[in-house]
DNA sequence: ACGAGTGTAACGCATGGGGTTACAATAAAT
DNA sequence: ATTTATTGTAACCCCATGCGTTACACTCGT
C-alpha cells in the first residue's frame, strides 16, 4: 500500500449522506448516536467501530462488512506506518493455505 | 451467522505455533511482545490488535489481512449480539455498489 | 439579523491494548 | 522426589479510544 486507503467516513458522507440530503443532525438521531460521534466520523477523525457499523448496515441496508473492511484497510494502513522491526521470523517457513 | 467465528489467537496457536513446536515464552519474544499478551491472545482473551498482526505477519510471512478479517469478524459477531435497536433507516433506498 | 447546521473543546466514563512483577499450578526431566 | 520450564492469571501501571453531554464560535441561507 502505498497512500492512505479511503476512509468509511468520507464514503459515508460522500456516498450516503450527500445524495440523500441527509445533515450531519438529522443521520445521527436517525442512527442513534450523538452529533459528535457521526461528525468526527464523517471528518475522519474517528475509527469506525463494529457498532457503528452494524447501525449504518441497518440504517442504509447495506452489509457491515463491507464498512468495517474499508476501516480495517485504514488500521491496518496506519500500522503499518509504524511497524515494528523488532520481529524474529519464525524458523520453519510458515505455508499454510488461508 | 449463527456461532461464533474462530478467533485468531486460536488459528494462531493451532495451525502456526504447535506445528512448529513453539512455545509461548519463545514466540512472544520473536515476535515483541510480552508473554502476557501473547497467551491471552492464544487464549482468545484479547483481541488482534493491527499492529500484532503486522508482527505476525512478519513472523510467519502471511498476510496481515487474513488474520484481521478473522478478528472482524469476530468483532462484528460480537457487536452483532449487543446489536442496537434504535435506528431508523434512511428514507431512500441507498443502493450504492460496494 | 436570525436560526440551522456545524466543528470542536472540555469534561466524564468505560473499555482495551500493552507492559511489568509475582504467584501458583502443571509438565517434563533428572 | 526434586528440580526446571512453561504456563495462566492477578494486580497494578500507562495510554489510547469510543461515546456521551454541554457549550462555544463559526458559517451559511433566508
Amino acid at each position: 500500500m502505498i497512500r492512505k486507503p479511503t476512509h468509511p467516513g468520507n464514503v459515508f458522507l460522500e456516498d450516503v449522506m450527500k445524495p440523500l440530503g441527509l445533515t450531519i443532525t438529522d443521520a445521527a438521531r436517525m442512527l442513534g448516536v450523538s452529533r459528535k460521534t457521526l461528525s468526527e466520523f464523517v471528518n475522519e477523525k474517528s475509527a469506525l467501530s463494529p457498532q457503528m457499523a452494524i447501525r449504518i448496515s441497518k440504517a442504509t441496508n447495506t452489509s457491515a462488512e463491507s464498512w468495517l473492511n474499508m476501516q480495517q484497510k485504514v488500521a491496518l494502513w496506519e500500522a503499518s506506518q509504524h511497524a515494528p522491526t523488532n520481529v524474529i521470523p519464525f524458523p520453519q517457513p510458515t505455508a499454510l493455505e488461508m
